[in-house]
DNA sequence: CGCATTTGACCAGCGC
DNA sequence: GCGCTGGTCAAATGCG
């Protein structure tokens, strides 16, 4: 087997592997092994599915003579199908044509039953033909080029995989906006009469669906007196920030008088609006829906960084102790674009002050940088499958299921759903190893066991100091290998969902593997930022995307306004107050 | 001086 | 109604 990594594009074959019958091009005793081991069978043709490997020895590096084809190196061998010249040689012009995964080398070999002499004895030495080698080492030479550029095209068209994968997303996401938009407008025909027949202008989403549902929330259909809200759409960015002062005084009026507090929770004070009634059954259904639909994406992971980053940038808006929780924890929004709605918590656990919880909402109206888009990709994509599941059911068990094992594969030993609180979480523990204590877990939760003990590339890169960093990545490309048999199971629990819920199964399949690599990225680039930039690029490099912009995963603290001032590592919580409310640290960032 | 952070105040939801 | 808690605001402060 290809020790290398694979990648499988859906089902498709790519390469098939030919057992070779006759070795004339290595000057080793290699055809006389590969000769006697098909002696037996050279009329045979074994055609298996293979994955094309990405990380072939570059052309210029000298092959080892231990990397050179040995006997259990059969495996290795493929046929390029897509090679686009024939050696140099008259006697196997229309041979298969090998090459090996690993080393680059090719095979030439003869017409199976045109050359039978060369297989019959099988310990004869090769006849060599000085000239013939030279000549195939200049094929050799050629094809390693070759394979060099075909590498190149096959990241270009991951890449490109990846792109469409994304507008996949988006596409989907503004599909189920338009059609739930429908509904509403029925429903707020139906049952609002204070909408004077307002259509408020739909926000632009970018990856998930926290902020659409914002949109969806009937309360915005209503929300013609906040018509100057400083969230106001993202499409008017360039707005905001101008105005964003004016508008939060005029805000702060209107939100003082309570005009349009309870029904017009802005897009901006999206945190905030999880002050609407929660899970209150007097409210109506719309609410109840709308407020399921505030997820959120929890990722606790050790870290001794005062904030894990996400290749957003975050300006800290306000500082609190929490109940039960000697850390404070710290509040920011984020600042990549004017009217941002996404908003963090970052906290430190109580119970273990080395890991770091960090709890996502919203959805940012911004392109993201790759190393942002990993983890926008998996907390939207987390965030969606569980708005989109019924979680107290069955169903909704069934559900999280899937959505630990679609879209969270690659942590899904450690992905738990709270469906106990007022708005729903989606726990992506980088913490731990799996084992079997993960499953003493509260009886609220839905824990989703590993199907794939290997995939734990998050835990792996959580627990992992940096010096491991490349058994991290082998484990990611491992992880790559697996894609087919991933695809196979989720598929099959794909068709446990309903029919609108499923993409083409050339789509799924996609968006499985990619899913899973973005996953795999973004686990490892939050389990420890002190070697995102590492991570950042290698992931990069696996998936063949755009490179990470410099300063966005180079530099935990430029792009991040995470506090540096406080790593004193001490813990300063200060007296509570008259009402023993709004204790604040004085200048302890949560981290610390 | 501009920007980010700090921090006291304020508000809403919830439980009693 | 009151107190507790979580979340946010915005003036004050600090920093480059």
């Amino acid at each position: 087997m290809a020790k290398g990594s694979g990648l499988s594009f859906g089902s498709d074959p790519i390469f098939f592997l030919h057992k070779p019958t006759v070795i004339n091009s290595f000057p080793e005793d290699h055809s006389k092994r590969f000769a006697a081991m098909d002696a037996t069978k050279n009329q045979s043709t074994t055609t298996i599915q293979f994955p094309v490997n990405l990380n072939c020895a570059q052309p210029d590096s000298p092959v080892p003579d231990d990397e050179k084809p040995r006997i259990n190196d059969e495996m290795d061998f493929f046929a390029d199908k897509n090679r686009d010249s024939k050696p140099p040689t008259t006697d196997n012009k229309n041979s298969p044509y090998y090459f090996n995964v690993n080393t680059g080398l090719h095979l030439l070999t003869a017409n199976t039953s045109s050359d039978q002499s060369m297989v019959d004895d099988g310990m004869s030495p090769p006849n060599l033909d000085d000239k013939r080698v030279k000549n195939e080492l200049v094929v050799l030479q050629t094809e390693i080029e070759r394979m060099h550029a075909e590498n190149e095209r096959l990241r270009s068209m991951l890449s490109q995989v990846t792109n469409n994968y994304n507008a996949l997303q988006v596409h989907m996401v503004a599909l189920m906006q338009d059609q739930k938009a429908e509904n509403n407008e029925e429903h707020d025909q139906k049952h609002s009469g204070n909408n004077n027949g307002v259509v408020v202008p739909r926000q632009f989403i970018d990856l998930g669906l926290a902020a659409k549902a914002e949109a969806e929330e009937p309360s915005l259909s209503s929300s013609e007196g906040r018509s100057g809200d400083r969230s106001g759409s993202p499409i008017n960015n360039g707005e905001v920030g101008s105005k964003e002062l004016e508008l939060r005084k005029n805000e702060k009026k209107e939100y003082s008088s309570g005009i349009g507090r309870e029904e017009s929770p802005d897009q901006g004070s999206q945190w905030g609006a999880n002050k609407v009634p929660r899970l209150n059954p007097t409210k109506n259904v719309d609410q109840t829906e709308a407020t399921m639909r505030k997820a959120r994406v929890s990722v606790r992971a050790r870290s001794e960084a005062p904030m894990i980053t996400d290749g957003c940038q975050w300006r800290k808006y306000g500082q609190k102790m929490a109940k039960g929780n000697p850390c404070p924890r710290a509040y920011y929004r984020c600042t990549m674009a004017a009217g941002c709605p996404v908003r963090k918590q970052v906290q430190r656990c109580a119970e273990d002050r080395s890991i770091l919880i960090t709890t996502y909402e919203g959805n940012h109206s911004h392109p993201l940088p790759p190393a942002a888009m990993a983890m926008a990709s998996t907390t939207s994509s987390a965030a969606r499958m569980l708005l989109s599941g019924s979680m107290p059911s069955a169903d909704g068990l069934m559900n999280s299921n899937f959505l630990a094992r679609t879209v969270l594969p690659c942590s899904s030993s450690m992905a738990t759903i709270s469906a106990s609180a007022p708005f729903p979480t989606v726990t992506l523990d980088l913490t731990q190893n799996p084992n079997p204590l993960q499953f003493q877990r509260p009886p609220s939760q839905f824990y989703v066991p590993s199907p794939n003990p290997p995939q734990n590339l998050a835990a792996a890169a959580a627990a992992t100091p940096s010096s491991l960093l490349p058994q991290i990545f082998n484990q990611a490309l491992y992880n790559q290998s697996k894609f087919s048999g991933l695809q196979m199971s989720q598929d099959m629990e794909a068709a446990q969902l309903p029919n609108h819920h499923q993409p083409s199964s050339q789509q799924q399949s996609q968006q499985n593997s990619l899913a899973e690599t973005v996953s795999a990225a973004t686990a490892a680039i939050t389990a420890d930022p002190n070697f995102t930039a590492a991570l950042a690029a290698a992931i990069t490099s696996i998936i063949g995307g755009a490179q990470p912009q410099p300063n966005s995963t180079t530099n935990n603290n430029a792009n991040t306004t995470a506090p540096t001032t406080s790593n004193s590592g001490n813990i300063t919580t200060s007296n509570s107050n008259s009402n023993g409310n709004n204790k604040l640290c004085n200048s302890n960032f949560p981290g610390n």
